[in-house]
DNA sequence: AGTGGTTTTGCAATCGATTACAATTCCGTT
DNA sequence: AACGGAATTGTAATCGATTGCAAAACCACT
């Protein structure tokens, strides 16, 4: 009966009641079409009849078929995936970044992928890997680290494009979605300089890392348009750590001349020194004010809630995955930087300067 | 020359400058074996021999060659990517999960897609589909909510794992990371009682979900076994936001009987309460004492510190994907539930009720 | 040199879609 | 009825790897 030559063939081990997944050429017989002919009506393209179209749709959906990813990812050339890179998992500051770039990459057909570096550049290196072997179609990255000489990096390398978000990649055209972090630090000691401080420490953050040298530089800018002088220990450094705000507190209250307010390069250094402040019998705001910088979900309902500096972190997402798209489809090839607006929240850490 | 008939051939539009990615034929060429050898050598098969191998790395790491994930993955069949789910990405409680998935999914090879439903019904849909389409190999599930009727739920359909972490999905076999709520919220009760408090308030999740209810349950149960009667208003329901801690923290001031102690939920709803208690001029813990549950990154820097509940997040989200690595791989099939181990910790938001 | 066995290698099929190009159908005109 | 052009459909190439099987190379031992 089988006349056909028993070509070579897969042994094809179905095993029983593993229901092996539809694929376009099942459609293809029940519908009575070709191959071609399904891909197209259920992309919907225009060189279809309705007629056949309905008839292919349902065939698809009484197979309850369902596009393998893998094959047309294959095929396109694209992934429809974007790789978001941070320095650290855990840190609740990416929250609503997050949340703002899934909104519009779902919304545009990607999915997200997840990277974390801990700041090891093997890691970082492996994500940049990612992209070059295709797993992603772009990459968001906030950790400011760019594998020196990667080759993703040389010149019109197909360079699989890239934003950078908070942070800044210096000599790298790539394009950036940022704040203006020395505008606001100046933003907040003005502030304090505006209730009456005089004596403003900073608490700064790791300092050989961008983020940490602008808000510095913000506050001394601040300072000193004030007029005053910065006493050699207002500048204790940090990690953005609770723990760390803890202990630059305390440096500065085990010296002449504490201050009377303390501006923290972020929130959780804030609370940090507020939990010291507190245990040594000052109060906030009466005897110190202390300004935060990020505004943490969590910083409106801490006691007292903290004055800080707010980051649109949502529309910073928005925006970073909006550009992202923007450049994989070549609607945009300059690279831009784009920089949002922060803005001063006013809470209860902050009150006018004991007399 | 050229005897080849010249059959069909594509255009090959290479753009200038945009250098084409090497494939595995390019290595193939160069070093000039097959591209079947090439394969071997590069995956360390056993089947080439050492000079071969060394050869092909040669041309390999000349041409700078990485392989094509795409073309792999429709290959073996696999997208070597496993899909984490949760209800709400901005909440800070997932972010130590997702650190302890990552790294033991890092490890196994495999990325992460992370996908965020917002309790919509139809995205939740959509994430089980992305299983179905081959996008994810497995999915860890922490919303609880599995779409009714979907086909990935229908027996022996082929099933691609999924493991629950935090939540229970009930009737129906699936793996299961959890702690034991009933138990956990109990003891965070006991330790009040052995303070000394009769008047504690619990201080609900919304009660709908399982969670909320098996930390009611644990409330309820331990202040039976004390012999206490539970006034009317003693169980306001919250939604975990601090928001609603505050509030359910006035409703019950603002009646007779205020309690002496109040057992939360989570943090959020606890540092909310604090908060409220702190508005009116009552000190925790001395005039009330507060307990929260999920031990958040930021409970220990509070002020007072939160006596709270420890979740092991970390090793919920490792156990988590090790049991979806173990399905994966067919070393384990009988779904099996873990219970991980809470911990009270106590602070300073707890302490002895008052006379 | 011939034999049998074990290693290595190469050929070509395969994964499941998309799509260029060819072939067919359809439809209005002459 | 024949024709021309547009609209649909089908055939087969393609994406870039992995891998079953066959062929070739190698080796030891008569």
């Amino acid at each position: 009966m089988t006349s056909a030559p028993a070509a070579r063939r897969r042994t094809g081990k179905t095993k029983a009641g593993m229901n092996q997944r539809t694929k376009i050429k099942d459609i293809a017989r029940v519908a009575g079409v070709s191959t071609a002919t399904v891909s197209r009506a259920l992309s919907d393209s225009s060189l279809v009849t309705e007629a056949t179209r309905e008839k292919v749709r349902e065939a698809a959906s009484q197979l309850n078929y369902r596009a393998n990813v893998r094959a047309r990812n294959l095929r396109i050339q694209k992934s429809m995936a974007v790789l978001l890179v941070v320095r650290n998992m855990s840190n609740p500051f990416y929250l609503e970044i997050f949340k703002g770039v899934e909104a519009i990459a779902r919304a545009a057909g990607y999915v997200l992928l997840m990277g974390n570096t801990e700041d090891d550049p093997e890691r970082e290196a492996e994500y940049f890997d990612m992209l070059h072997d295709g797993q992603a179609d772009g990459m968001i990255l906030m950790t400011g680290a760019v594998p020196s000489d990667h080759v993703v990096l040389r010149p019109a390398s197909g360079l699989a494009p890239i934003v950078v978000a908070l942070e800044a990649v210096e000599d790298c055209d790539l394009a950036h979605v940022q704040i203006d972090n020395r505008a606001a630090a100046k933003e907040a000691v003005n502030y304090l300089l505006s209730l009456g401080h005089r004596r403003i420490a900073h608490i700064c953050g790791p300092l050989p890392e961008i983020l940490g040298r602008l808000r510095l530089d913000g506050y001394r800018t601040a300072m000193a348009e004030a007029g005053l002088e910065i006493p050699d220990h207002y500048e204790p450094v940090g990690d953005y750590s609770s723990q760390s705000g803890r202990e630059c507190c305390a440096s500065l209250f085990d010296r002449d001349e504490p201050p009377t307010a303390i501006f923290a390069a972020n929130d959780e250094m804030a609370f940090g020194a507020i939990g010291e402040l507190r245990r040594r019998g000052l109060s906030v705001p009466e005897d110190v004010s202390v300004v935060g910088f990020d505004n943490l979900f969590i910083s409106e309902s801490y006691s007292p809630a903290l004055t800080t500096v707010n980051q649109p972190r949502i529309e910073i997402g928005q925006t970073a995955m909006t550009m992202l798209l923007d450049i994989i489809s070549a609607r945009q090839s300059t690279p831009q930087t784009i920089e949002m607006p922060t803005e001063l929240v006013v809470r209860q850490s902050t009150g006018p300067a004991p007399l």
